[in-house]
DNA sequence: CGGGATCCATACGGATACTG
DNA sequence: CAGTATCCGTATGGATCCCG
């Protein structure tokens, strides 16, 4: 009975989708990654002002959860005063598509919530 | 310069993503849009078991909150007792591609994390 | 500049009980 | 079954100050 097989599948997916946005939790991961991404290499204060709202101490919280993760590698440049870059590792990469689509998806929605508000 | 321009979009792009999230916020909407995705229609206590770990109270509050933002549309049927259907509008359906892609994302993720534990 | 430490409000979210 | 209401702990996250 194949049903049975596709039911099996579903849970897998849906479990999967839960992993992901698990290393994607709280509200500002994403947002930062998409920074980090568009511009392959960020310092710390232009994320900041990239990711409209945040404050440094969560930047600073989300950024080491991050790393933690693999997603992104700190490189602390000897400049004076210091900087900090941030960069997507190979395996950070690997969510472009996501942030792509997520992208894509974010401006058509602007457009809907922005265009036919009274609906 | 084209250097401005891509700045510009950069900026565009990273407000995209985070429009986009605005509405996926919380813990819980993609696996929850997962779940109703992957089986066209979904009832409340489907999705309930679908959903590892989220409680009635959340599911209620989140099925809501997407209901507004008319990604997911809630019927009633008549049997006793009531059941109660969630579907994905198209506009909802339009996250289809993003929630696969997570689900890739995800499965390759769990295959990391449990593979390479203690590198 | 890139954070860490502390303080504090409130939003999130679980457990339980209740209802139509 | 599909929620709602209440209670309550915890996590989230802002503001501010401090440091190398």
């Amino acid at each position: 009975m194949i049903g049975t097989n596709a039911v099996a599948e579903h849970k897998r997916e849906i479990m999967a989708v839960h992993d992901a946005m698990d290393v994607l939790n709280g509200k500002w991961k994403i947002s930062i990654l998409s920074s980090i991404c568009y511009y392959n290499k960020r310092r710390f204060s232009d994320i900041l002002n990239d990711v409209k709202g945040i404050s440094n101490r969560m930047l600073s919280k989300e950024l080491k959860e991050l790393e933690i993760n693999k997603l992104v590698t700190r490189t602390v440049l000897d400049t004076q005063p210091v900087t900090v870059q941030y960069e997507l590792t190979k395996y950070g990469l690997s969510l472009k598509t996501i942030i792509n689509n997520l992208a894509d998806w974010g401006i058509e929605h602007r457009k809907i919530i922005t265009g036919k508000q009274g609906e």
